[in-house]
DNA sequence: TATGAATGAGTCTTCATTCAT
DNA sequence: GATGAATGAAGACTCATTCAT
């Protein structure tokens, strides 16, 4: 009475029938997200991995780029889920200390998302489509921010923090050295070890100022 | 009786006859590279370009990635010649008022750069030929950062810096942002206004630091 | 227990149930038929207008074409029914009347026909069941001459039409122009205005001959 | 100095060489279109039937189509060409004899294209591009009409035709049955000597008109 | 018997690279 | 050395047909 599922996803459970392979298909792609530039991703590397046959994306996806973006966003989601684990509180040892884990965290974040994202800026239409979805989605290029723009808000409250900081400057202060740093780890090959071991650095002089 | 020259680069003068149609490949490559991505490129566009036959670039390069790399360094080169000009000298106007030339020099730098640099990353074969080359110049990541240190050990020693401040921090505090707001321009579209309006903040916090 | 019945003919009565559905589908097949061309319709494309799941034609037909020469039989008999009517009889108004209106007809039903008619002659395979098919029925290409035919025996015997006149010849006098001027509305893009307008002047120069 | 050429066309001579892949590769076209429909020919036959690579179309033609529509317009201006030999000229034997050499040439003309036409109908894009190069040229729709305009024109100055007759009306009455003859030979697998055996009565009828 | 997802051969088109001239 | 046409491997996408459920 139903139709038959593919090879690849039976016995799979707890699904919808129905979006098994449409999931299946969209952690394929994910997969290989991770391993290369979007560029380099044929639709038929994408069958392949997820061990089906060429045509079955079109009867999920409208073209590649609409499956592509569903990887992207899922991607997206995973890092920005990972990133808000363990961060530390407003009070709680001191100012510097968590601004670092706050840019270490950082670090961590561009690392996984800087391949990915640098590769779609090489495919505009990809990439609209992309920027489209994820301002649809509950986090937007805000969502980041917004745990730092907490934790510094909380930190003026208890007076750890000047109260006439622009936090948003903060933010960008911290956030752009990370993102600078991911980026020497690709371009430059910069092992990890090297680029964190930066930050606290980075941070003390943020905190202390430049003024003699 | 000499070879024949490409009809492009006849009545050119002054050049070793031998490359200078080589040095017309690479400047043509160079114009398109200001234009449009790098994997949207092709040597048909670069013969075209340069007004030259399709095959010839394989007479001056092993392959289209060779005169690439080649165009990308140029370019990489003509970028920062241009991020020299016009900075402060140390001990003139203030230190904030100068480090916002230097953050927003750094962010047109980015703004030039990155859609290159982001189409390389897409490519891992070429970016790897492309940073060997560029270790192998006199300009190296390096080579940006040396007048942003030259300035601030200028101010130090003019005692307008605290002296036991990191300075290769502060490089990074500035670059960073800029960094971070130059891909903000081309992943969200955010126009140049709007980037080069926050700098003067960040490094304003940047230069009180953030204790009360 | 009877054999369920595909949602789209529920409730269909006084069919016997094994054949409703295989009726339903050359119903829908005949519609796409009218909106475009043979080439262009898919076994998808009958399901959906069906309102039926993609595979249950081939419990029907042994493939597509099986299924459009059903639809295409069932389209010609309805063009030839409609050619039917309204056709003058001996005696009434004038020849060349009544001839002007044998002539309008067969534009019309050119025009309803050549479309899929040609479709039909890009497909030799469905072409020569279609025609295997049409002989077998009580509607075989002579069943449109036919009424023509009729209509002229009679005025002939009415000693309005010269008696030694070869009748298959008019018919095709009549319909062949007809046809041509059909092709030219779909070729030219030729208005229905414009050829039907051409008709009156081609019977009278029909019904007085060209002697001097 | 000049590039090399393909195999298929070495040896060919009195061509420029530039322009002898081009043309022949329409050849080939033209002789697919000879056998089977528009709609059944692909990119990789005319490659293959040309003996050249897949590829080399796009070198001449913008897409496939182009290469297409010039293949018809040559076809179409062949057919033309051979329309116009040995058509009697006014004066010459008797005018209902010399119709029924126009009527035998139109039907050799009919049976020549309409498959091909018809083929076309089902291509509505490749149908325009068609109709538009072929207004460019010389010869449009009217060419193969006009040839049997001048001649009636010229029977009718010698007083052998009616001078009130409606020329053009009497085109069609003649092209009209050729067409409708040809069609019936497609589709009805009508041999050519039935078919032909029909025009003189025809072309009797008309000439005599139907008047008692 | 009906469902509709899966299959996979086949289509047009692009482009880096080669090589006869 | 220069030319630029020829090559052919890929790539995205369509759709008639099958078949597990």
């Amino acid at each position: 009475m139903s139709p038959r599922r593919a090879k690849a996803v039976r016995g799979r459970v707890g699904d919808d029938p129905a979006t098994a392979l449409r999931e299946h298909l969209i952690d394929s792609a994910e997969k290989l997200l991770a391993e290369r530039q979007v560029s380099a991703i044929t639709t038929r590397d994408i069958a392949r991995t997820a061990g089906v046959s060429d045509g079955v994306l079109y009867n999920y996806f409208a073209d590649k780029h609409e499956l592509l973006v569903a990887a992207l966003v899922r991607r997206y989601a995973a890092v920005v889920a990972g990133f808000d684990r363990d961060l530390p509180s407003p009070g709680t040892a001191t100012v510097e200390e968590n601004l670092a884990i706050f840019g270490l965290a950082a670090l961590e974040v561009v690392a996984q998302t800087l391949p990915t994202a640098a590769g779609l800026l090489s495919e505009p239409a990809l990439l609209h489509r992309f920027i489209d979805e994820i301002h649809r989605q509950p986090f937007g290029p805000q969502r980041m921010r917004q745990p730092i723009v907490d934790y510094l808000a909380g930190e003026q409250q208890l007076g750890r923090l000047a109260p006439e900081i622009d936090v948003e400057a903060v933010v960008t202060l911290i956030m752009g050295p990370a993102f600078m740093l991911g980026f020497g780890e690709h371009i430059g090959g910069a092992p990890r070890e090297f680029t964190a071991a930066r930050i606290p650095a980075i941070i003390r002089t943020l905190v202390r100022g430049l003024s003699p």
